[in-house]
RNA sequence: GCCCGGAUGGCGAAACUGGUAGACGCAAGGGACUUAAAAUCCCUCAGCCGAAAGGCUAUGCGGGUUCGAUUCCCGCUCCGGGCACCA
């Protein structure tokens, strides 16, 4: 390296004295960031005088490399955090790091290293790759989860909760391995197989621990009323996710049985087309009808086979098998078959349904294939009902012509008179009640594994389950171990595990499962504004809470974000928090996808080739006809584009994208390419795009530095030209603040300043007017660009002749209104809604005077030729519309 | 299967509240500069018809509302996200 630099130096020279109007990234990025890390630039603190500002983006899981969805993410909190501190905010923008997990297990058993080694290296990494990136981070916050500092609070937390009775134990469905003796997280059942040792995965039922996220239900739901900073996609995704239902439970005696059955039902209304009754596989009622009947018992059995996530539960063939018993319909008396039904969820309402085949879909092509008695009790005008086609009308409840038929004394009401009718009846009778059943279950937190924070809980014989005691926390999960596979390190270290009850003193186990990640990453965004509490948070927290603009991807549409909402709400109860919600503006953005190329091996495989390595060929209209391997020159098959993966070998590395091109063009072209919320093709062609963007940006402002001293602008000397720019550059002014601001629409203030140097490059006037016009744009350009390349901007500002400390704090640009003004318009002409042709009309001129201009105009005259004027429309501003016939 | 999105030139996209469809960028074609390359600059660029003026068609598909629909409504198709143990 050395060596080549000294026999280049003539070569460095030259470029040195081209230096001034050339951009070199490298330099510029190294420069800028060593300015900010001296001067500890993003360093915050409470400061009750200014308005705060809190910009979280999703914290990262340590994997080993930054990879495009970061760069995408922090780059859109970062312009927004860069954003909202040059208005004036002090803005709190943090890092962590999501540190426990499946992955490091899994990389533990590639690479034969314990998971806590790989998941410090991979942090150490990444966090130089952020760096490199320039985001505006105050690093002084930075945790990793999977630090007992961190994870003791939850720890705590989760103990409380125990004794407030919101954390309890019960059994629950897991994926289990029967060969290699292991639950299987479900990314981990491949086509009802585990991933490894490729046995037919089976359903048990083992002891875990369930926050009640059911109890905030009601809340969690309303909540999202006052959240107007949320996307409507997300809420609406989280409204049915809850799923608030209410409806009637309704007991079935059982012929022999001392216990009713009860189901839930949302259309009590149909309750006399009920023909049958269906229970889940799990239900008790069919377990204790299995014994003796080894039909039925191998039935469920059978039932076990497979996994448990719910869309391969529902995929499933429809299959079911009667049990023998007979449930008695609370009305008339009837005796109902009782089936047992694997589309029948366990845990959902009661795991049993009053089956009406005639008026509930499923139902209805379960009743066809068992051959079950189907039973009309719905009408709706003069439609028709054919018990042998499934029609959609059939199970419309909302219709205002539907009316309940042949159920006595239900017949002739609506849904909600039925409903009503019966719920009053089965109450009276003792045989029902009115219920509100919820989607939404209890946050099953336990996990079968190694790698996460252990549950802080000892067993002892006599006083069973028992809450580690605060003094005693945190319980340290041990890092040093080898970890070779199947069985997680602290269940096979039999002293781990020993301890003594804290209340009886006598011999005891610890707990050896570990939390869900989800529990670190439902309040990290808390903690990062207390850092070195002695406590979860401290009354910092209700400086920067709640967050004022959360980013992240919208696969965390549910999850992630619901958890948190209830985990907030948890602090909140707990007096740790004062806000009902945690974040009050949510953007959630789109994912980077990137073209796949392939060849096809002799088995019938694909050999994934990687787009960096690929050179694609086009006809002269510019269309693609194909691809070629760059090292060999032979065709690639090009197989579509998909979000970047291992698996499709199409990921584009970023730190490759940073040495190349420089930390702002990568930045720039991720805000330029797509609006935040749509995924985000990469295109090397776009990102030399952008490059050139930047380029012709540096030398506009260098050479402009570099001539005469400029003069200050003085609105009432200017003529047209530089009346024309400057309006330009203030329209510009005006909407990229509106865009980046408001609107979150970074690829059109992008697009904005970019026609803006257009015109500057255009604007071929070096007179003492035309010289500070040009100077009050550049000035303007290198703030408005600062949020999205600050490195650029941190150097041009200087370049420009102002100090460099001022640059971060630098008011946002605002538009002068007396520049904004214009002389004239142009309408748009439309004969019949067909644009005929446009006309330059006065500001401040009246309809009468648009409307008698288009008429002038000679194409409209020439489509009116022997047709008269109906009616006129002139929106002012915009159009003119003749409606002629 | 269920819930939520999306679809506009050769490509990424724009059109913000129903008002000139295609701004901006890429790719491509033509040209200038250069010994050459790179870099840079200029011109063309939705399709079809036309010498031009201009016209016709066009925002996934089929209908509808409206003076006017990429935008609103109804019915589809295809693609993507989520489905509770991937994070």
């Amino acid at each position: 390296m050395q060596d080549n630099q000294a026999a280049q130096g003539s070569t460095d020279q030259a470029s040195e004295q081209a230096g001034e109007h050339s951009y070199r990234a490298q330099a510029v990025e190294a420069a800028a960031q060593q300015y900010w890390r001296e001067q500890r630039a993003y360093e915050v603190k409470e400061d009750p005088s200014r308005p705060k500002f809190y910009c979280l983006s999703m914290l990262p899981y340590p994997s080993g490399a930054l990879h495009m969805g970061h760069v995408r993410n922090y780059t859109i909190g970062d312009v927004i955090s860069r954003f909202q501190r040059m208005n004036g905010k002090n803005v709190l923008q943090p890092m962590g790091w999501d540190a426990f997990g499946l992955p490091a297990e899994n990389a533990a058993i590639k690479n034969k290293t314990a998971p806590a080694k790989w998941t410090y290296q991979n942090i150490e990494h990444m966090r130089g790759q952020l760096q490199r990136m320039g985001f505006a981070y105050d690093w002084t916050r930075e945790f990793a989860t999977c630090r007992p500092e961190y994870y003791r609070w939850e720890q705590l937390m989760f103990t409380r909760l125990m004794k407030k009775g919101l954390a309890y134990r019960k059994n629950a469905v897991v994926n289990w391995d029967p060969v290699d003796q292991t639950v299987l997280a479900n990314e981990q059942v491949v086509d009802g197989r585990g991933w490894r040792s490729g046995a037919l995965v089976e359903k048990r039922e083992i002891p875990q621990w369930f926050l009640k996220i059911t109890d905030y239900a009601q809340e969690l739901l309303d909540g999202l009323d006052t959240l107007p900073g949320w996307p409507d996609a997300v809420k609406t995704m989280q409204r049915n996710w809850i799923g608030r239902s209410e409806g009637l439970e309704i007991h079935f005696a059982v012929e022999g049985e001392a216990e009713p059955l009860t189901v839930f039902t949302t259309r009590p209304d149909t309750l006399m087309g009920a023909t049958f009754v269906s229970i889940a596989g799990e239900h008790p009622l069919a377990l204790k009808a299995a014994q003796g009947n080894t039909g039925l018992a191998s039935f469920l059995d059978e039932l076990r086979h497979g996994g448990v996530s719910e869309a391969e539960l529902e995929t499933q063939e429809k299959r079911g098998m009667a049990t023998g018993l007979s449930a008695i319909h609370p009305i008339t008396g009837e005796k109902l078959p009782v089936w047992v039904a694997n589309f029948v969820l366990m845990g959902y309402g009661t795991g049993a349904v009053m089956a009406v085949p005639g008026h509930d879909e499923r139902d209805f092509e379960f009743a066809h294939k068992y051959d079950l008695p189907i039973r009309q009790v719905i009408a709706a005008g003069d439609e028709t009902y054919d018990p042998d086609k499934w029609q959609e009308w059939y199970s419309d409840k909302t219709r205002a012509d539907m009316r309940v038929v042949h159920s006595g004394a239900l017949d002739g009401k609506n849904y909600r008179e039925a409903f009503d009718y019966l719920a009053a009846t089965l109450e009276g009778e003792g045989k029902g009640q009115r219920r509100v059943n919820w989607r939404l279950r209890d946050w099953g937190v336990s996990r079968q594994r190694y790698w996460g924070c252990p549950i802080p809980v000892i067993y002892c014989s006599k006083c069973e389950a028992v809450p580690v005691p605060e003094d005693q926390l945190p319980v340290v999960l041990p890092e040093d171990v080898a970890f070779s596979g199947v069985q997680s390190p602290i269940k096979a270290d039999p002293e781990w595990r020993k301890t003594t009850c804290p209340q009886c003193g006598g011999p005891a186990e610890r707990e050896t499962d570990t939390f869900d990640t989800f529990m670190e990453s439902s309040w990290y965004y808390a903690r990062y504004t207390s850092p070195g509490a002695d406590a979860q948070v401290d009354e910092r927290a209700n400086y920067w809470l709640p967050v004022d603009q959360y980013i992240g991807g919208i696969e965390h549409a549910i999850l992630h974000l619901l958890y948190f909402r209830f985990y907030h709400k948890l602090m909140r109860d707990a007096g740790l928090v004062q806000a009902d919600e945690p974040a009050t503006n949510l953007l959630c953005q789109g994912m980077v996808i990137a073209e796949t190329f392939y060849r096809d091996n002799a088995d019938g495989s694909k050999d994934w080739i990687n787009p960096a390595d690929v050179e694609i060929q086009r006809d002269e209209k510019a269309r693609v006809v194909g691809a070629v391997l760059k090292s060999d020159g032979q065709p690639v098959r090009i197989g579509g584009t998909e979000k970047m993966s291992k698996s499709k070998n199409n990921g584009i590395d970023p730190q490759a994208m940073v040495e190349k091109f420089g930390a702002d063009t990568v930045r720039l072209f991720s805000m330029f390419a797509a609006p935040p919320e749509q995924s985000l093709e990469w295109s090397e062609a776009g990102v030399e795009g952008m490059a050139r963007f930047l380029r012709r940006f540096w030398r506009e402002v260098t050479t402009h530095a570099a001539g005469p001293d400029h003069a200050v602008v003085d609105p009432a000397a200017l003529d047209a030209g530089q009346k024309a720019l400057r309006r330009q550059l203030h329209e510009t002014i005006q909407k990229v603040g509106d865009d980046v601001g408001r609107r979150h629409s970074f690829n059109t203030a992008i697009a904005a300043l970019m026609e803006l140097l257009n015109a500057l490059g255009k604007f071929d006037d070096h007179s003492e007017q035309g010289r500070a016009v040009r100077h009050e744009a550049l000035e303007a350009m290198v703030l408005l660009l600062n949020p999205v390349v600050p490195h650029v901007s941190h150097a041009l500002w200087q370049v420009l002749g102002h100090p460099a400390e001022v640059l971060e704090d630098q008011p946002w640009p605002k538009a002068d209104e007396a520049a904004l003004v214009r002389d004239s318009l142009t309408l748009a002409v439309q004969v019949n809604g067909k644009l005929r042709g446009t006309i330059e009309i006065a500001a401040g001129a009246s309809k009468e005077q648009a409307e008698q201009l288009a008429l002038a105009h000679p194409n409209v005259i020439a489509f009116m030729e022997g047709q008269s004027v109906r009616k006129v429309i002139v929106v002012p501003g915009k159009i003119v519309n003749i409606v002629a016939g």
